[in-house]
DNA sequence: TTGCGGATTAGACTCATTCTAACTGATTAG
DNA sequence: CTAATCAGTTAGAATGAGTCTAATCCGCAA
């Protein structure tokens, strides 16, 4: 299930690492890897437990420090919804989030740029803003849409 | 500072708790009171504080109790940013929330009804969202923008 | 007056997250 | 080499928002 991190993946980890002064560590390199099989939008606990599967001693502490490094550096995204646990997303590109009110399930949304733009837009002068978070709450009666 | 809900404000609350089969209590409306006297998202714990001051003896239970019953009724709304306290907030026109990373502060930002549309477009099909929640992360330099 | 049911209360509890202090292991300095 | 340094890891304790529980309160109807 947890297949090992392709050549590519590996640079892209090791590059934005080194580029913010941090180490590529075997903790490091295995909760890459566990984000990337499957992009589901995993919790904490369940990064976690997969990442246990593959390299026993790992510790919760340390999962919780390997995705805030991840986001630190910009490899990962952090999705909340509501008060649920913090969830966490590999896909960089600019994008929403769509919470199946029924499943629970968590699926990317594409944000085209104009969208996006109009957002903006509407932001009186004197606001300046870096972030934006859109999410949709609702039912989904799509067949597996791979969530990503 | 906490002046007497308006007739028109105790109407509109008698009328949100009645239809949905709910009574009218001097807690609640401290709390609701709380609510309209000062529009700045304020957490649980500060509405807590300040409806104390009018209604000593109210416990931090029957905040959250009631604050639940006034979403539940559609009287107020929950805002919710990354994993921080929820904030309630009494403004029901669509808008989004932009918070401010210097000071923390929650500004209303209003939401043209061309804007929701464009976002409801980028939904595929078969998805159907019933709540869209939109919000900003930055700065604003401006001067106190009444925050609601 | 008695009983019922919703509302309120204090305090215990949960659980995601953060903190702490000890430990590890690689790299650098002497 | 050997020691010092330092980022990273670890287990477990601490935090804190929110929820649950069980007892009590209170207005209303029989």
């Amino acid at each position: 299930m947890i297949r090992n991190l392709t050549e590519q993946d590996k640079e892209h980890l090791q590059e934005a690492l080194i580029k913010s002064g941090q180490k590529v560590t075997p903790q490091r390199e295995a909760v890459f890897t566990v984000l990337l099989a499957e992009r589901d939008h995993p919790t904490v606990d369940e990064v976690f437990h997969r990442a246990r599967e593959v390299m026993p001693g790992l510790s919760l502490a340390t999962v919780y420090n390997c995705l805030e490094t991840f986001v630190g550096c910009g490899l990962v995204r952090q999705v909340n919804h509501e008060r649920e646990s913090t969830r966490y997303c590999p896909n960089l590109a600019p994008h929403a989030h769509f919470r199946d009110k029924a499943t629970g399930r968590v699926h990317d949304i594409e944000l085209p740029p104009e969208v996006l733009k109009s957002l903006r837009s509407i932001l009186p002068p004197g606001f300046d803003s870096e972030v934006i978070e859109i999410s949709f709450h609702g039912r989904a009666q799509a067949k597996d849409t791979h969530s990503n």
